[in-house]
RNA sequence: GCCGGCGUAGCUCAGUUGGCAGAGCAACUGACUUGUAAUCAGUAGGUCAUUGGUUCGAUUCCGAUCGCCGGCUCCA
């Protein structure tokens, strides 16, 4: 048991840190050295841009201050005191720091020759930090706004022992090793080439394959939850989008217009215009509510190119979207039985492990009346309870436009993922007039519920390959049986059970190379492939199949319809 | 977009005082007929990201551009 949580380890190892940049560095500006979720970082700012070898050095000399076993201690000054002090050692953003920090009391940490304003806590003594490894270097803003001095930020990481340090380290490499990119090339599953332009994704034949049977799954699911299909284009006039807001709010991520018949036209960013004209086609009443239109949408949103990541983060993309409108009596039930079918969608997926977050009102910035915010607000925490379900509330999170649930999963290696959104929106609805004719005969303004459940297929695919690491469930694989002739006298009979196996609708490969296998099992491993059938002499002659499965190994000798069996076992959704 | 690093064959990577460009895997051809994670031999494959400069000569040194990677900011 340590004697000091992490928290407190890292955020001491972080003030080493300065002051082991300070050794070789002595003029450096320092900026925030806090504890984070796997470490802890401090800024610097410096004349010479770090390298690995500047990294290598001082992370020596912070092993030797760890080593001296130097003393923390911590005194309080007023703010005139301590300003004076961060102005004769010439720290800015210190300065800068005080500046914005109300209260006259101040608390300095001092440690050895290194002395940082700090609330603390810190450890006793600097050998209590135990073990150390800085990670990277990288740029950042100071204070996180562009418009400041980028400095310099090294990561480094903490832990009580030796031990636990490398145990993280071990589980670093093995999270690389999920890595959806690295996958999605190994298994032929995509890829982005500059040639086509950063963001934008090449399906393979496997990845598109699994990408509809995601699809398909995902349609049946909304027919049987009783939603509309609806299809809308990919491009639409400026008016539209002037209507909609986006291009007063969010011009700087569409993608520039297109000049058609000196009309302009925008590629979408978002898929709601379409939604709502096709509901405003027709004068709605009260009796066809609530409406749900759902719609795998494709759109484009202009985005950073530094910030595009695999998959994850791209410039075109699906939306699994849908809207649903209905009245104020509607509401509630419909929260309830969205979030309800969400959850059973990502536990079809593998994910167990569902969090939500409720967002509520911005306390300045927001559209609509306070009133149906609290409305939906309650509709939304109350769908949650009634489901029974863990939740925490960000207050004041929400969109200007609408309250709203984010929900994370949790992968396979415990790492969390937003793929899910449920957000009430009262603006389109507003500035599209939107409205439906009620009992009474009058006009009413209905609630738009925009959510995706999936968030972008690309965005969904990258972490279901980094979640199941490319061993795909049987029903997600691309082929999920592999047949593996032990020589060339039996093709035959791999054939008669791949046309078989392909029959019964399995997605079969046949290897009947003249190669070892070893060898062929070696390359179906390779591919993730679940199940292998083994066909020799010895299964010709007793109609049988020697089965492997992926990362199981050997299963034995089955006969054919015990193996056929076992596969279309597996292969249910689900 | 910003800071830093990196761009050599389809993939993974060698290639330092600047002197004709290399390996393994994959591909193709042939031989081998194989029993639970790599049989052997051969063939083919590169404007060393692109583009300027320095030099007798540049994959190597310098600059610019593009792309990727790690972050910042932003986000589905």
């Amino acid at each position: 048991m340590a004697k000091f949580p992490l928290e407190t380890i890292r955020h001491s190892a972080a003030h080493v840190l300065a002051q082991a940049v300070l050794h070789f560095f002595p003029t450096a500006q320092l900026g925030i050295g806090p504890a984070i979720e796997n470490g802890f970082y401090y800024d610097f700012d410096l004349e010479t841009s770090l390298t690995d070898e500047d990294l290598n050095k001082i992370e020596q000399k912070m092993e030797e201050i760890i080593k001296e076993n130097q003393q923390f201690t911590s005194y309080s000054t007023d703010k005139e005191t301590a300003n004076s002090f961060l102005k004769e050692k010439n720290q800015t953003y210190k300065l800068d720091l005080i500046d914005s920090l109300d209260g006259d009391s101040f608390t300095f940490f001092e440690n050895g020759p290194f002395v940082d304003l700090c609330k603390g806590p810190h450890v006793e003594q600097t050998r209590e930090i135990g073990a150390i490894k800085l990670l990277r270097v990288s740029g950042a803003y100071w204070r996180g706004s562009e418009k400041n001095p980028m400095l310099q930020r090294i990561y480094g990481t903490a832990f009580s022992n030796r031990k636990d340090l490398k145990s993280y380290l071990k589980r670093m490499e093995e999270a690389k090793k999920r890595d959806h990119r690295l996958l999605g090339k190994t298994l032929d599953l995509f890829s982005i080439t500059e040639e086509v332009g950063g963001g934008l994704v090449l399906w393979h034949p496997k990845g598109a394959l699994i990408r509809h049977l995601i699809e398909s799954y995902w349609k049946t699911e909304h027919l049987n939850n009783d939603y509309d299909f609806v299809l809308s284009p990919h491009v639409g006039k400026a008016d539209l989008w002037e209507k909609s807001g986006h291009l007063s709010f969010y011009e700087e991520n569409m993608f520039s217009a297109i000049d058609v018949d000196d009309q302009k036209y925008y590629v979408k960013p978002m898929n709601c215009p379409f939604h709502i004209l096709v509901y405003k086609n027709k004068p709605k009443s009260y009796r066809e509510l609530p409406i749900r239109y759902a719609e795998l949408g494709t759109v484009y949103r202009y985005e950073r190119s530094g910030v595009l990541h695999g998959l994850l983060r791209v410039r075109g993309f699906t939306q699994d979207d849908a809207h649903i409108i209905c009245t104020e009596e509607q509401m509630k039930e419909e929260i309830k039985s969205v979030t309800l079918f969400t959850i059973n969608m990502l536990k079809a997926f593998g994910f167990e492990k569902i969090k939500f977050y409720l967002a509520t009102r911005p306390d300045e910035k927001y559209v609509g009346e306070i009133a149906h915010w609290k409305d939906s607000e309650d509709a939304l925490e109350e769908a949650i309870k009634s489901l029974g379900l863990p939740y925490e509330i960000d207050h004041g999170g929400g969109a200007f436009y609408g309250p709203k649930i984010d929900v994370k999963i949790e992968d396979a290696i415990g790492r969390e993922w937003q793929c899910s959104t449920i957000q009430f929106d009262f603006n389109l609805p507003e500035r599209f007039d939107m409205t439906y004719i009620g009992q009474d005969g009058e006009k009413h303004r209905p609630y738009m519920i925009h959510r995706a459940i999936f968030g972008s297929l690309e965005r969904f695919f990258g972490v279901l390959v980094e979640h199941y690491e490319g061993n795909f469930p049987v029903w997600l694989a691309p082929t999920q049986v592999s047949i593996l002739t032990v020589n060339e006298k039996v093709s035959h009979y791999a054939k008669k059970l791949a046309s078989d196996l392909k029959q019964k609708g399995v997605r079969v490969d046949l290897d009947t190379s003249s190669e070892k296998i070893g060898y062929k099992i070696r390359k179906a491993s390779a591919e993730k492939i679940p199940y292998m059938f083994i066909v020799g002499d010895k299964e010709v002659e007793s109609n049988t199949i020697s089965v492997r499965r992926h990362q199981k190994g050997d299963l034995g000798v089955m006969t054919v319809d015990q193996a056929f069996l076992s596969v279309l076992d597996e292969s249910k959704t689900m």
